[in-house]
DNA sequence: GTTTAAATATAGCGTTCGCTATATTTAAAG
DNA sequence: CTTTAAATATAGCGAACGCTATATTTAAAC
């Protein structure tokens, strides 16, 4: 006994998704989220109560229809299994064609993909510097002997500066040093000879 | 021929990293920062310009002070040893007694740390349950004689995790799916048998 | 002492933000 | 048709933000 919706909820989480993928929470803006919805604020508000909520509710979509995986995986009959599962499951997860690029659960706890701030895009291309310059070394070094000839430089490079983001998150969210000591000694034994 | 400084542009520079160390770019106020320094927004624009041009010193500042082991690493003899003094590079510049913990400049592609939104909180504490569910499941792994006697559970779930966020953030610079396979394939080498 | 300009303080501008008080439309129920 | 209430739109509030126009203090130069 009300007027119809034109306010589609699934379509408008499935925008939100997207915005808070690519842009972050605190950079997509409300004008922004109605404005994709095609609604003006009195409709979202009544529809999702706050940005929080919505918020909310999009990492609940997110989760199941992209990290199921990661419960799959705990079912694996081996931990080798489990552990193959996480990993290709991040690969495929965070890449999906016609998806942002990455995790949205990451992203927001950091902002940045396209983000208008330039300083994010300078510390964008420190990044890059900095995996050009290990790459550059990791040449000489298979050039000079000191790599077998059919380990790749470039993926030997990325392969220490994920490890880098991955131990400066677990830091941050309370590892100790020891934790991180850990990590650095497993990851060094997949290191080539 | 002028008035004395009561600014303490070092020490200020000083100031300004730890917030933005903890808190992150976007969360650190004006209002803050000038408080923090004891001084008034005027003085602050006439010793720094702007936020931004602040915050690009304040990452100098860090860079050199806090990351010179990346440079260093460099200059190693062989290629193992630039892995390793860039991961136990990490560990230490991530756990510093007394600073901030993780890194600046990923906190600020990221912010969150003793962040006020409690949305952040929520995605943190998701984290840690993702963590116990995957120590449980490495614990009943050893249990069941699945995993080495000697190995730790704990250790094994936190590497993965680790190599999540990692992989995330490669992808959202810019790694291709292939990548992050080479990535997913490297660490896995380092499994226990 | 007067001048000069670097360094500070008072007060508030202009903008954007998340959000809402209020009013209006619209379909079903009676 | 009238009533009812769900769903929308208009218009704008209050707060916080980065930043600044303006005025004042203060040490060195002459």
């Amino acid at each position: 006994m009300s007027r119809t919706r034109v306010l589609d909820i699934d379509k408008a989480v499935h925008t939100a998704m997207n915005l808070f993928w690519r842009k972050g929470y605190d950079q997509t803006s409300l004008a922004e989220l109605t404005a994709e919805m095609g609604v003006t604020p009195p409709s979202f508000y009544f529809a999702f109560a706050s940005k929080d909520n919505l918020f909310r509710k999009v990492v609940d979509y997110y989760a199941s229809n992209y990290l199921a995986f990661m419960n799959e995986a705990l079912l694996k009959p081996t931990a080798r299994k489990v552990a193959e599962t996480i990993l290709f499951g991040c690969v495929e997860a965070y890449t999906r064609s016609g998806m942002p690029p990455g995790c949205l659960i990451v992203n927001n706890s950091m902002p940045c993909a396209d983000d208008a701030l330039e300083i994010r895009r300078e510390l964008s291309q420190a990044r890059d510097v900095r995996f050009k310059q290990l790459r550059k070394r990791f040449r000489d070094a298979k050039a000079a002997g000191d790599l077998p000839i059919d380990s790749d430089p470039a993926e030997l490079a990325r392969y220490l500066m994920s490890l880098r983001w991955g131990m400066a998150i677990e830091a941050q969210s309370g590892a100790t040093r020891r934790d991180l000591e850990k990590i650095a000694e497993r990851a060094l034994q997949a290191w080539p000879a």
